[in-house]
RNA sequence: GCCCCUAUAGCUCAAUGGAUAGAGCGCCGGCCUCCGGAGCCGUAGAUCGCAGUUCGAAUCUGCGUAGGGGCACCA
């Protein structure tokens, strides 16, 4: 990347200057290039100057102009060198922007991809629902983010594996079992009762439906316990086959479906008990096991829901408030129940040493609802109080979608059967518009869900600009086939003297500035773990592409200006379409 | 009581501590005899409040205000 080789540069410059005694000596700080905001100012600025001034006990000015000088003085750099307001700016030169055309196109469909991961093993888990309904769109987030962070981390050379954890265990699933039981009775003729805090969902009534017109009445005549049993499991599986249909329509697949079960039905569960009893940090308590990362001992009350009262009265012997370090971390956590049933946060300890020591994933990326927030604390103190690695776990909390029907507010849940599935929502908008919204806004940020909203804008929505604008390159390149314009580009490594057009027009400049920060966009999403930053890049190169498209034609022009254009407009259709698929979006030829 | 997230233009959102805070939608006004007008160009319009740190703050810190989530063997 053109920023690493800047950022290389700096550092030479300034170790010259403190070698010919120009600048003191001391160390060099990390150097930081950005993208100054005005383009008049050049394509990179960097700030160091400032940085140092402290430091050298010279006045920035001063500093910049010594670095200047020096990296002016580099041979065969790519770049000028301006120096404003302590500033160091550095402008790429034209012959510079115009090889890298050449470039976006030798690298073709694996342009904008960098080696940050070096071939390590990375896992991205994500969707995870729990198996007792269809898909809603508070899922959607979760899996079109994981899913793009995934696509990211493959770019970024990561060895990536999905997966998708299935809450198999647990009571939920017996409510879930009982829940199927009485729709699957009912469906049967036979007046079966719903049971307490079952899942009134449709989705359930359909897949009871199914399964009794598969199965007949044999589980009727089991044992209640057992067909409980029975049909749960096989109205998880009808669930999951129902999300997997789901997800592939919006082009997302798994490597694996982990079973919660399994951690348990292996023993890994235990063992990993054992292995923190014997440091002392499973406390018994009521019959019950808890997890007390320095071994604290419980407190009464801990485990029960409590008002915001209760909490407010939540005292020490001395009736001090008790600081919330204290419930977060020091606070036990039940273990497993006196029935040996895991709880959610048990399955959680072997699951990450299976996901970190056993299968070496570094990092292991979870994608959680907000919902989970107070789980983090816990689950990175349960990973150092089992010894995985630091950093090896990785947690991305996402706000949750608020969804409006007719201008008000509707709380979603599975139990009541209320929540917006992802399907109805893609049968409405399609897959893209879906992925491009659910991908538009910050991961911190909730955001307002209102379907008459979007059928409505369903034309001007951002991504038909995206997609058209790839769209548009794609029919250029077709007529000019058809009209035989004669700017054919050819196989990449056939270029012949590459770089001997030099683009001069600015629309093409900004164009191919634009396009060369695709490896830094997959760089920033990689790092901060946010991929909207997709959809303003997008947006930002059809601008550019738009423009140069309004004020360069491509028809008309003499050769070597339409076919240097012509290779242009592959670029950008290139970095569009390398931009579309990390989102996980259709990039169409026509529309 | 405590913890986490959020507050930016009429609306929905951007902006690794950086220079003149950007887009989309909406409003108003322009632009095709010409490679796709789902486009392009232009006008108007904003950092919740008060302190602090810094050469420099939408961004960091503190105190407020407002909204959301959490601190249950729930899921």
């Amino acid at each position: 990347m053109i920023r690493d080789h800047l950022i290389r540069c700096i550092a030479d410059a300034i170790g010259q200057a403190q070698q010919a005694g120009e600048l003191p000596a001391f160390a060099i700080p990390t150097i930081v290039v950005e993208h100054p905001r005005q383009p008049e100012m050049g394509d990179y600025a960097t700030n160091v100057a400032m940085q140092l001034a402290r430091i050298a006990k010279m006045p920035p000015a001063k500093i910049a102009e010594t670095i200047a000088q020096y990296l002016r003085a580099m041979p065969g750099t790519p770049f000028s060198v301006e120096v404003a307001q302590g500033f160091i700016n550095f402008r790429l030169t034209p012959a510079y922007l115009s090889q890298q055309v050449d470039v976006i196109l030798e690298r073709g469909a694996r342009w904008g991809e960098i080696d940050l991961g070096r071939g390590r093993k990375a896992q991205v888990e994500h969707g995870s629902a729990n198996p007792t309904g269809y898909a809603t769109i508070g899922t959607g987030r979760n899996v079109v983010v994981g899913d793009t962070l995934a696509n990211t981390l493959e770019a970024a050379g990561y060895q990536v594996h999905r997966e998708w954890y299935i809450n198999d265990a647990g009571s939920q699933v017996r409510v879930f079992g009982a829940s199927v039981y009485a729709r699957y009775a009912q469906a049967l003729g036979v007046d079966e009762p719903m049971p307490e805090r079952g899942y009134q969902g449709e989705d359930v009534q359909e897949v009871a439906r199914i399964i009794a017109e598969r199965e007949g009445d044999r589980y009727l005549r089991l044992p209640k316990d057992e067909a409980v049993r029975a049909l749960g499991q096989l109205g998880i599986e009808a669930i999951m086959a129902n999300i997997k249909r789901t997800l592939a329509r919006l082009n997302i697949r798994y490597d694996n479906f982990f079973s919660e079960k399994s951690l348990w039905t292996s023993g890994l569960g235990y063992e990993m008990i054992e292995r923190l009893r014997a440091k002392g940090l499973v406390i018994e308590h009521d019959g019950a096991l808890w997890f007390s990362e320095d071994g604290s001992p419980i407190r009464s009350g801990q485990g029960q829901r409590r008002t915001d009262e209760e909490y407010a009265a939540d005292k020490d012997e001395s009736g001090r408030a008790l600081p919330v370090q204290a419930v977060l971390i020091r606070s036990p956590k039940v273990i497993r129940d006196p029935e040996e049933r895991p709880t959610y946060f048990a399955s959680d300890i072997p699951y990450m040493w299976h996901k970190v020591m056993l299968r070496g994933f570094n990092p292991a990326i979870y994608v959680w609802g907000e919902d989970h927030q107070a789980d983090v604390p816990r689950l990175h103190a349960a990973a150092r109080a089992i010894g995985l690695p630091e950093g090896a776990i990785r947690i991305l909390i996402y706000r949750f979608i608020t969804l409006l029907r007719s201008g008000q507010e509707v709380r979603m849940g599975k139990r009541k059967g209320n929540a917006l599935l992802i399907d109805d929502v893609v049968d409405e908008i399609g897959p893209d518009a879906f992925r491009y919204i659910m991908l538009s806004r910050s991961v911190d940020t909730k955001f307002t869900f209102d379907l008459d909203v979007l059928k409505e804008q369903n034309e001007k929505n951002p991504v038909y600009y995206v997609q058209y604008g790839h769209a548009r390159i794609c029919s250029i390149e077709r007529k000019a086939a058809e009209e035989n314009w004669g700017v054919e580009i050819g196989d990449p490594g056939s270029q012949q003297a590459p770089g001997a057009y030099c683009y001069e027009h600015p629309a093409e400049q900004a164009l191919i500035r634009r396009l060369i920060q695709l490896p830094e966009i997959v760089e920033l999403v990689a790092t901060t773990l946010q991929p909207h930053h997709y959809t303003t890049y997008a947006r930002e190169v059809t601008q550019a592409f738009s423009k140069f498209y309004e004020e360069c034609r491509i028809k008309g022009s003499p050769p070597d200006v339409a076919r240097a254009r012509m290779k242009l407009a592959r670029a950008a259709q290139l970095t569009l379409a390398k931009t579309l698929k990390l989102m996980g979006m259709n990039a169409p030829e026509r529309m």
